[in-house]
DNA sequence: CCGTTAATTCGATAATTATCGAAATATGGA
DNA sequence: TCCATATTTCGATAATTATCGAATTAACGG
């Protein structure tokens, strides 16, 4: 992963209602949500939404597919590993305090 | 890691001459940098860069110590580890894409 | 105590980002 | 075809953030 898309990545869940709909998606998992039902769980304006979406997509954050006349996201986890390995390696060279902090506690 | 300290860890990085900073330090390993040496490497004035470590700082991913007239700042693997395990485990449930990604790829 | 060096804090300005309503686009059903 | 629903794009405004120079604080050496 570029510094770039490492950036966008950090900008994207740096925002409060992106991390809140991001962590939105996380839960609903595979199934994914329809842009309209995340705007209203998190009381925003659809376009608002719409625009986070829209960037946290761009950051490789999430996907999207129309189905019908819905848009459905979900979180894209391949997304989220490539931003955990810039973290971890290009970033923090495998320094041993880190890899211990995910190893040790780790799920 | 609550929501809050994350989301200050990423705004951190997402800033191009904070994240720049940042792998500086991490380069630099235990001796750590001067905040002058940081802002003349990055072509910063002083007092911008201030701000920036400041921010970083405050993120918990700098530490710094004065010594003598000059302010060495070190990068902190503590804070990083922080912020993959809640990208890891609060963020993504540990979802095994997740892991996969840096479990597989790790250096 | 004074001058020099190093860094920070302050205040102003420029640049970026977030938010929303209105208008536009796309889909499906009567 | 027309209408309702779902979402996006556009344009404007509000809010936040970045940047810098000037002033301030701190440490050292003569």
């Amino acid at each position: 992963m570029e510094i770039l898309s490492a950036r966008s990545a950090f900008a994207a869940l740096a925002q409060e209602t992106r991390l809140a709909a991001f962590r939105l998606l996380v839960r609903a998992g595979p199934a994914g949500l329809p842009a309209g039902e995340i705007a209203r769980a998190l009381g925003t304006a659809p376009s608002t939404l719409s625009t986070h979406l829209g960037l946290l997509q761009r950051a490789g954050l999430v996907s999207s597919e129309r189905r019908s006349r819905r848009i459905v996201y979900r979180a894209d986890f391949e997304g989220v590993g490539a931003l955990m390995r810039f973290l971890m390696q290009d970033c923090c060279k495998g320094h041993p305090a880190v890899r211990a902090a995910i190893g040790g506690e780790a799920a």
